[in-house]
DNA sequence: GCACCGATGTGCT
DNA sequence: GCACATCGGTGCC
């Protein structure tokens, strides 16, 4: 018989609830993007809870601007934003309208579009990443799925969208959470006391914890 | 494996 | 002007 379960998209409600509760759920999920190149899906093994408003590390802790929008809108749609002037990462938005809370996803596993995924991963050097380290990070994540700020605000939980987020394949997720671990978030200064970074226990495509980036010390000379 | 550093757009002070 | 939800390359262990 067939077995539809395993492409089912998520449907909006699971993620209409807060980050912090949505974030483990998502483990185990597939996020796939359908462009003009093919598909490339990526099972998520990593991911980081952001509350909004109440979160100092929160990109929407001052408020709704013209690059945040779309997290102040409805659960469900991605929000991309451009960082370090080269690099894209991608949140899920979570709760209704009003609310910008949102799940920053880290780390993922290739599962199909490897390929293409790879061609999008390899640097001018010509050097070929590690199958791990396709999607290793929040900005390998977008790399290897084509994403930039073109989706910004595309729709996750809709059939005809480009960038689509399904229910996962049989993982650990189905045994039971014990294999979700918890930590500090990654690189934030501000809200690094809360456990609101969540992965999958073993699994090689999670990034590597880095406290905070280095402080830029302007050496005297 | 870890430490350092440069690249470089956007939002905020 | 500076910090930033980062990464790749280099140097070293």
């Amino acid at each position: 018989m067939a077995e539809p379960e395993l492409t089912d998209l998520l449907p909006r409600d699971v993620l209409d609830r807060p980050s912090t509760e949505v974030a483990p759920d998502l483990l185990g999920c597939v996020l796939e993007h359908e462009s003009p190149d093919g598909l490339v899906a990526v099972m998520l093994t990593e991911v980081e809870a952001y509350t909004g408003q109440t979160d100092p590390a929160s990109h929407a802790y001052r408020g709704r601007t013209a690059r945040n929008a779309v997290m102040f809108g409805p659960a469900g749609h991605a929000y991309v934003y451009f960082t370090y002037g080269m690099h894209f990462c991608v949140n899920v938005v979570c709760m209704p309208a009003g609310t910008a809370s949102a799940v920053l996803l880290r780390a993922g596993k290739v599962i199909a579009g490897e390929t293409l995924a790879c061609a999008r991963r390899t640097s001018a050097a010509g050097v070929r990443p590690a199958d791990r380290e396709l999607a290793r990070g929040p900005a390998r994540l977008c790399q290897a799925l084509g994403i930039d700020r073109g989706l910004d605000g595309a729709d996750l939980c809709a059939a005809d969208s480009e960038l689509r987020l399904r229910r996962g394949v049989a993982t650990a997720r189905s045994e039971g959470k014990s294999l979700i671990r918890t930590g500090p978030r990654v690189g934030v200064r501000e809200g690094a006391d809360v456990p609101w970074r969540f992965w999958l226990d073993g699994e090689p495509s999670v990034s590597v914890y880095r406290p905070h980036p280095r402080k830029t010390a302007t050496s005297p000379g």
